[in-house]
DNA sequence: AAACTATAATTAAATAAGCGCATATAGAGG
DNA sequence: CCTCTATATGCGCTTATTTAATTATAGTTT
């Protein structure tokens, strides 16, 4: 019972969903979730470490890189069903939409050139 | 997006899953809940009406009784495929198990008949 | 090895969730 | 109309979640 209370928790965010919603189309790094979703560092770590914790995401570092992915086929079968349920509900979502849009033209730079803001600051 | 956030928000308690685990099986009454999950009349309400608030139940009002129930064919799909995943993930749980059982004996007595506390200091 | 960089962890502060108690509501029955 | 009963709700308290800021870690590069 717990698993599944963990699961559910797990996707009662807007921030995790949207990530579980790059993740669906592609592995993502850190950084890449940080530039599609314009959230902070931690933000995107915490909550990509959340899902990882809900069995979710598998991780695979390459050097200074965290490369998170869904693995549809190692999931256990509630976890399979749950993601099935986002999946369906994300379909026709607008902010996910632009999400995937977006993720399109994500590059893996790093997450310093994921905030516009520090990148105005630097050229002033 | 707001309701996949509540739906899976309203998932996310170990007492709402298992009522979902009850109303599986058949209708329900508020004092029904309280019997099989031991829970407070307060509890059992409130969070009854929070997954009808996340959209998973219908409520019919007979005298003084609520009756609630999941009526699966009028589900939203996003919905059904989280029922589904709850379902699967229920079905071979120990305590969900024992609710199940539970319920066989559950009585629409009212809520005061619920608290074996409350029935030893009449008794006395 | 020293400087740099992507990510993780820790901390602190704000916000929200969950629950019991007491009270409100609304229907039933005398 | 008054009382009794099943359920709902407002309030206050406790605990849990979320996040930004800072610091830590670990790999890379020079």
């Amino acid at each position: 019972m717990r698993d599944l209370v963990k699961a559910a928790k797990s996707l009662s965010d807007e921030t995790r969903l949207r990530i579980l919603n790059l993740l669906l189309v592609r592995e993502c790094c850190v950084c890449e979730v940080m530039q599609v979703l314009n959230v902070s560092q931690t933000r995107a770590s915490r909550n990509l470490n959340l899902l990882y914790d809900a069995g979710f995401l598998k991780v695979r570092g390459e050097g200074l890189w965290a490369y998170y992915s869904i693995d549809k086929s190692s999931l256990p079968n509630h976890l399979s069903l749950f993601l099935n349920a986002v999946e369906f509900g994300l379909a026709d979502n607008k902010l996910a939409s632009l999400d995937r849009e977006r993720l399109k033209e994500a590059q893996r730079l790093g997450p310093q050139c994921a905030n516009p803001l520090a990148a105005e600051q630097i050229s002033t």
